[in-house]
Parts: structure tokens; C-alpha cells; sequence
DNA sequence: CCGATTCAAGCTATGCGGCT
DNA sequence: AGCCGCATAGCTTGAATCGG
């Protein structure tokens, strides 16, 4: 079955965590709320009246998928919030509040849960409507903070730069060490870096090229996020000495083969050894090249989870910028580096 | 007259069944 | 499936009623 708004949770989570295009959905969608505790509320009627359906079907909706509404900001108000809600209503509409004054309790929704219901509901125009309208904002605000294009979306973050000097730092090792310690081969560099990346994220180079839609002479590494950096680094850091060790055992030169082989038992231990900062890259990489470059792995389907509120504001949010920018800003540092 | 108790209103939550 | 109508229990609250 195709995934969509009204069957994935991880989907609906995606577009409900991204606080950076809640404001353009807000605007958008056109719906006044009432502001109370800083959040837009809708009352259960106003989202019946909205979507044009019957309250029983929100209810069951709410029953459902309880937890998902709760995050995304329903809840049921009684006593004292109820009061000062009232108040409010009474200032703000008098209609709605001849409605709900003697009510001794009351369900209000936020305008992300608002969004959430019309995510949920597969029968009404309306809310078919709406999720259409989410996803052309969703697209445009993307398109929008992202410049254009997504393919360097990794580089906009902040911790961006630190990770991909160090990363250049230790690919020049494991290209050293793939140099030295291995026979001459045409193949050796490109072989082994291979097996790194089927290691780390299940791809060869020329399957995530395909699926990023790179170019032939475009970088792979320069697309990648801030986390594959680091185990990409490691782990090549890693086998660079495992080469060296071997080598030096041997007192001569390794052929591949015998690098193949070596490979395969290092693996297995660095699968174990780095086990949590494999998983970590497998998700983050699957799930943000999902919602940031539309771009699905398909074999790291599993991994995929729900974008966080951070990762939306690291990526497209205020401290978001082009590298460019960011390099600028930080020129004094780059020219102390240079000049160690 | 006034606090306490009772009552009515109207929501939530839930089940059942019928319709498409 | 998914949606909706009806019915009912349980709740909170303000209004009405009661008793001293």
C-alpha cells in the first residue's frame, strides 16, 4: 500500500513537526482560531463546522489515535484553564460562547491538531482539500528556505562544517592507507569505499547517486548529512589501521583480495562496536532525504522516522544557512586553520 | 438570608447498528 | 471501510431549591 497523510503516522508527524511552514499553513488555511496560552484553539464544533462532519466521527478519530492528538495538541479543558478559556470566548465570540458557556467541559484543539483531524478523515472534500493545500505549502516552503534545490540541504546546518573538515581530514588517511598497505589496483579505492557505504547505509555509491539523483562528477560526500560524516569517518578511520596492522604483520604489501577479506571480519566487529551510530545515520539519512529531497531508500525503509522540531529548524529554520554564508561568516576561523 | 444540597444541562466517552 | 445516528453512563458546573 502507498504511504499517505491519512495511513502514516510518520508522515503526519513530518508535516506536524514542521514548525518552520506551521505560519504559511496558518495563513493558508485561513481558519481563525482563538489564541489561548500562546497556541490558535478550535473548539470540537468549529472543526465539525470546518471539515463539515459529525462529531462522532472526530471522536472516534480521538479515540484512535489518542497519543498522536496529544502530541499534536488536543486536550480536554476543565476547571480553572476552562474558566479563563470562556472569558476569553465571551470577549472574542459572543456566538460561540452562547454555545459552550455552561458546558463543564471542553475539547479544543491546537491548529496542528486541526491539521492532524484533516490528515485522518478520508471522506470529506473539505479535508481532501486541505491536505492538498498542506502539501503544495509544505513543498513551496522547502523549495523556498532550501534555495531552489535540496541536493546540499545537508550543508545548511550548523554542524555541518566541523564534520566535513574532520571527514576530509580522515579520507585522506583511508586513501593513504589503501595507497600504502594494498597492491597496486585500479579498482582499490572505489571497491572498498563501496563496501564502507553498503556497510553504513546499504547502498553502493552508484545506487545513492541514482536515488539522490546526482549527477556523474557531483560529490557524494558533499551530500552527505552531518552524522553519515562522522560514522563514514570513523569507520574508515578504523579500517585504515586495521590495514596498517595487517600489512605490517605481513611485512609486505596486501593484495585486494586479501583487503576483501580483511574487510569482511572487520565489519563484523565494527557492526557491533558502532551499532548505535550506524542505526542513528541509517534514520536520519531515510528519513530526512525523504522529507527534505523527496527521495526514498528503499532499502532503509525500516529506518524511517519522524523528523524532529530540531532538525526542521537546523535545516530550514533561522540558523539554517547556505555554506557559503556560513563560510564567510566564519572566515577569521578558516584563516587561523590555515595558518597553523 | 445564606450555605448546602439537589437538579438540569450539556459535554465526553463508549457501544450498537445501519447505511453506502 | 468508513461514516453517522441514536442511546446511555459519567462527569462537571451553575442554577434552583431547601432548611436552619
Amino acid at each position: 500500500m502507498k504511504k499517505d497523510l491519512t495511513n502514516s503516522v510518520v508522515e503526519r508527524r513530518n508535516i506536524l513537526n514542521n514548525n518552520i511552514a506551521m505560519p504559511e499553513l496558518y495563513k493558508a488555511i485561513g481558519y481563525k482560531g482563538l489564541k489561548f496560552e500562546s497556541k490558535f484553539r478550535f473548539t470540537k464544533n468549529q472543526l465539525e463546522y470546518f471539515y463539515e462532519i459529525d462529531s462522532r466521527t472526530i471522536e472516534r478519530l480521538l479515540v484512535a489515535h489518542e497519543d498522536e492528538f496529544s502530541k499534536s495538541g488536543y486536550e480536554v479543558l476543565t476547571g480553572e484553564r476552562l474558566r479563563d478559556f470562556k472569558k476569553l470566548i465571551q470577549e472574542e465570540d459572543s456566538n460561540l460562547y452562547n454555545n459552550i458557556n455552561t458546558v463543564p467541559s471542553l475539547g479544543v484543539f491546537t491548529f496542528k491538531a486541526l491539521l492532524n483531524v484533516g490528515m485522518l478523515l478520508t471522506g470529506s472534500e473539505r479535508a481532501k482539500q486541505v491536505r492538498s493545500q498542506i502539501l503544495d505549502i509544505i513543498i513551496d516552503v522547502l523549495n523556498h528556505k532550501a534555495g531552489g534545490h535540496t541536493k546540499f540541504i545537508n550543508q545548511r546546518e550548523e554542524a555541518y562544517i566541523p564534520a566535513a573538515l574532520d571527514e576530509f581530514i580522515f579520507r585522506q588517511k583511508f586513501t593513504d592507507a589503501i595507497d600504502h598497505f594494498i597492491e597496486k589496483n585500479d579498482f582499490k579505492y572505489a571497491q572498498l569505499t563501496d563496501k564502507v557505504y553498503k556497510s553504513i547505509f546499504k547502498e553502493d555509491a552508484n545506487e545513492y547517486k541514482k536515488i539522490l539523483k546526482l549527477k556523474a562528477n557531483e560529490s557524494i560526500r558533499s551530500t552527505f548529512y552531518t552524522e553519515i560524516l562522522r560514522v563514514v569517518s570513523d569507520y574508515e578511520n578504523a579500517f585504515a589501521k586495521e590495514l596498517e596492522r595487517e600489512s605490517k604483520k605481513k611485512e609486505r604489501k596486501l593484495t585486494l583480495s586479501e583487503a576483501h577479506h580483511l574487510f569482511n571480519d572487520f565489519a563484523v566487529r565494527a557492526e557491533d562496536m558502532m551499532e548505535a551510530s550506524i542505526e542513528d545515520a541509517r534514520s536520519k539519512m531515510a528519513s530526512r532525504d525523504l522529507v527534505f529531497r523527496d527521495a526514498l531508500h528503499e532499502k532503509l525503509e525500516n529506518y524511517i522516522t519522524e523528523i524532529s522540531l530540531n532538525d526542521f529548524n537546523n535545516f530550514l529554520g533561522e540558523q539554517s544557512m547556505t555554506l557559503e554564508k556560513r563560510l564567510e561568516q566564519n572566515k577569521d576561523v578558516f584563516k587561523r586553520l590555515k595558518n597553523r
